[in-house]
DNA sequence: CCCGAACCTGAACCATGGTTCATTCCCTCC
DNA sequence: GGAGGGAATGAACCATGGTTCAGGTTCGGG
């Protein structure tokens, strides 16, 4: 009698799972996690609350997925600058400009991912996000370090003051105001901030400078 | 008839007031706002819940009332700090090592203060205490610059990446455990934020790493 | 000593939002 | 085409935690 799950059907269960899925993750970058109630995703899914219920076994546990494909599709983006073949310094200020810009587009995701209220399942989450992040810099200032780029120094705690001070001067109650990054001026707080970083790993002088005049044509794609 | 509050009365009235703030603010201290509610406030008191709203007409005034009182505290200490009358690098050094030094010790404290999840009325509370905040290191900064300790750079920014990185570098998630800050290594880590801040805005080398030695006299007070 | 006002108490109330489950719908198979 | 099982529904359920309020207690004034 066990019936066979047809082709048709478990493509309808698979496009309800990623509607699910899409659903909640735009509502995350439109107004965080708070905003995510089963209700109102399964609104904008298409579908039942209790819906929601056949295809994860809670709200923690639907969050979590959202949380990780996103921070992944990121983690990915600056892995690849990092691993790339280039010297230790440009990979260090490339990463460093891509997080930021990336933060600075999307900011209610960015701030969703690295800096809103959540409950302690994600948070787990997110700790190894911030984590993950943080060798990501320390890897490249390693290497800076073993090249004779910059001189020894604490690449653990250089890394997390980095991942700490990005999203406090962009995202948090101490960035400048959207309307402010809005335009031209966006460019020029990025500038700022990349260029306290390098100089915080006592980069030599300059190398961030030369870069300002490249800032247009490094624009970061969404 | 007109029943006049009399001395005992109101001293009784200031106490009970008092030691709800007390509680209230120890809750936080061990647990942070979350941990705050308000059958537990009342019930440290000493008091029953329905007293708290005669003293207090809702949890979020409570709530702001005690991180007003704490933040209030931690900004004079820092403000007193950059109103010395010094040499602009000493007061930056000085400020620094004493916000994380206090971060570190009483982190739930800091942790609340700076970066648990809050609800609306609180965060309010707490984007005035982290512009004023960076304030104080944007004034020193300000006047490093006029004074030629260190070349012209956006303060503003300088000062919002400072007080993020501080901060994420020790109670964050990327923060080492606090087994490995009660020992000794506490020092060591305090000195390399503080080094990474300074050389963030270009002060001379060295002037960080003199103050190693002077660490174990700068114990800060609580 | 008694009255009324102020104060205190804590169990009941209520709002929010995640979770369940009896019912209905739809699909496969015979 | 209809029997039976998986899938979907959404209103009811429940847990949490802030807030209220009817009833009891304490206090000042006469």
């Amino acid at each position: 009698m066990a019936y066979r799950r047809t082709g048709k059907v478990s493509a309808r269960l698979a496009d309800n799972r990623r509607r699910i899925l899409n659903s909640a993750r735009e509502i995350v970058a439109e107004g965080g996690f708070s905003a995510a109630q089963m209700s109102e995703v399964a609104r904008r899914a298409g579908v039942a609350t209790g819906t929601l219920y056949r295809y994860f076994p809670s709200k923690e546990d639907l969050c979590r997925q959202v949380f990780r494909e996103v921070s992944t599709r990121e983690m990915n983006i600056l892995a690849n600058i990092a691993s790339e073949d280039a010297p230790a310094m440009e990979r260090l200020e490339s990463v460093l400009r891509t997080f930021a810009g990336r933060a600075i587009q999307g900011r209610r995701l960015a701030y969703a991912l690295l800096a809103e209220p959540v409950d302690v399942g994600l948070s787990e989450d997110r700790t190894r996000f911030r984590r993950t992040h943080a060798q990501v810099f320390a890897g490249i200032l390693d290497d800076a370090i073993e090249a004779g780029d910059i001189p020894p120094i604490n690449t653990q705690i250089a890394a997390a003051c980095i991942a700490g001070a990005i999203p406090t001067a962009l995202i948090g109650p101490l960035a400048p105001e959207s309307h402010e990054i809005e335009d031209q001026s966006g460019a020029r707080v990025l500038d700022d901030i990349v260029a306290f970083c390098m100089a915080a790993v006592h980069a030599a002088p300059g190398t961030a400078a030369q870069k300002n005049e490249k800032t247009e044509e490094r624009r970061i794609a969404s």
